[in-house]
DNA sequence: ATGTCTCGATCCTCGAGA
């Protein structure tokens, strides 16, 4: 079972890029971020066509989040992170395909820090560290798979020293990744490649991609009964190479059995 | 400060967000 995130910069602009994606890649399941679009905006039949169903949550211009299925309808069991009513943003969508919980989530950027959208970072990744923690006792295999907005360590950015007042990098950030870890997740690609130079995400300024000044910021999160099965784990860097692309590129892993 | 890309609207150019 093949599982990939996908933080695709609006989803109807890159619609050709992501078709063709899915139809080299195949994954079972796709969890994509910043659809930037209304749900009846989103491009279901396309999407069917290209032989999977979907579940998507969006928003008008940002944000959105989906979780494709090849072959099968997801079942939704979750829209919108629990624990605040008054929060607006499309950032969260949970569904069972294959047995397998899968959550799909945007977390916030939080730039520029210190400043009321770093603080909402923080509150955010709070809420998602609780319901992390629900999701692991009910004792199902679950994957959390998203844009983490996340440098975990000084090894996942090309040059860290650039990036220490960054909301993706700054302690707090990186200290709360680590107690979402610490509550027995696995971070599938760095388990799987401890010493590798990752990368997920090239901005678009300054020739990023060209200079492989990227950022390691996507990742999926196995639960411990999950753990196990991984065989396989990499990024598609090459649709990061195409034309009218995202700034971010699939990540994917391959759970055995 | 810059660089680039997307969306929406006070709409053909700009600001916000990333």
């Amino acid at each position: 079972m093949k599982i990939a995130t996908y933080n695709v910069n609006s989803i109807n602009a890159r619609l050709p890029v992501l078709l063709h994606w899915l139809a080299s890649s195949k994954p079972d399941v796709a969890c994509l971020q910043e659809l930037k679009a209304a749900d009846e905006k989103f491009p279901v039949e396309a999407i069917r066509e290209a032989g999977y169903e979907a579940v998507w949550h969006g928003q008008k211009a940002w944000n959105g989040v989906a979780i494709l299925a090849r072959g099968e309808k997801p079942e939704e069991t979750r829209r919108g992170l629990p624990g605040d009513l008054d929060d607006t943003h499309s950032r969260y969508i949970e569904a069972i395909v294959g047995g397998v919980t899968v959550g799909c989530l945007y977390l916030p950027n939080g730039n520029p820090a210190p400043g009321p959208k770093f603080e909402y970072k923080l509150k955010w990744f709070e809420r998602f560290t609780t319901h992390a923690a629900g999701l692991l006792k009910q004792g199902s295999p679950v994957v959390l798979a998203g844009d983490y907005n996340v440098i975990p360590t000084e090894r996942d950015v090309y040059q860290p020293e650039r990036w220490v007042d960054d909301a993706l990098f700054l302690p707090e950030t990186r200290e709360a990744y680590r107690r979402l870890l610490a509550q027995g997740w696995t971070d599938a690609l760095r388990h799987l490649h401890p010493d590798e130079t990752i990368y997920t995400f090239w901005d678009y300024m300054r020739g990023a991609f060209s200079r492989n000044a990227g950022l390691r910021i996507d990742h999926l999160l196995l639960s411990p009964e999950l753990a196990p099965r991984l065989k396989a784990a990499g990024v598609d860097k090459d649709v990061r190479a195409m034309e009218k692309t995202s700034d971010h590129a699939p990540t994917w892993i391959e759970l055995g059995r």
